[in-house]
DNA sequence: GCCAGATACCTTGTATAACAAAGTACTATA
DNA sequence: TATAGTACTTTGTTATACAAGGTATCTGGC
């Protein structure tokens, strides 16, 4: 089990959310975003985000327009939809729960209160 | 594109970070682990968690014994092995990394500085 | 006009993992 | 010896990240 596994699936949810929020503070591209992620140290490639584009456009969360470039050839500008703004909103408060249960977990270090934990089972001579 | 599916994809890399946890502290079978994390509002299920506890085992992170019960069939207490807590060590980097830089995303709402948005081109009168 | 390089977007194949649902095995009790 | 409860397992489906390779457009040098 290599450790970037999960460290992918780490990032799983979290880039949708991501590009959500990015495209819903104006009209970006995808070298933008790509470049916003890279910023803030989540790797993204181009294999990854292009096909989650069309996926968000799919089921209409998001919209893009045609724009000409002066230095190269037209670009894809996305916008959030009205859908695309609630379920942003939605991802919010998923993101920020997962996050307090996270927490919740990993900073409970005690266990002896709940949790048995009856190694050898000393009330049996469990013998066959 | 089901919320469900978003929010699922932002479970995943994090349980076995909790799992992990979970197991750290102290011995514990399947059903303490589904009871804590149901406890933190993190939806887990025996069809999730069972295989996860056999790639973990199968990685050598984990390792467990059977424990009689007194009141069932025996029970699959788990613990942690040196692997899995360097593994865990550096899970909990990657997560608060990830907290961190999707912070840095979700709560800049400037946007005005460095990107152009040169929306509708007024460069080049672009007709054909 | 033509070609090389840069930019931007797209597609295909592979691997991984969550989950639903159904199944197996063991224990206690009536 | 049934029945119910507990614990662990397996199979099939679906979704998604990613590598790698591909297509289309534009600019600038010749």
């Amino acid at each position: 089990m290599k450790i970037e596994n999960t460290q992918v699936q780490m990032r799983k949810g979290i880039l949708e959310y991501c590009i959500l929020h990015i495209i819903s503070r104006g009209e970006v591209y995808a070298s933008d975003m790509l470049e916003e992620l890279t910023s803030a140290k989540i790797m993204v490639v181009e294999g990854t985000l292009y096909p989650l584009l069309t996926r968000l456009r799919k089921a209409g969360l998001v919209d893009y327009q045609w724009v000409e470039s002066t230095s190269g050839p037209p670009r894809k500008y996305y916008t959030l939809t009205q859908a695309g703004q609630d379920f942003l909103t939605q991802l919010k408060t998923t993101w920020e729960e997962l996050v307090k249960s996270t927490n919740q977990i990993t900073t409970n270090n005690n266990g002896s209160e709940s949790l048995p934990t009856p190694v050898t089972d000393p009330q049996k001579s469990s013998q066959s």
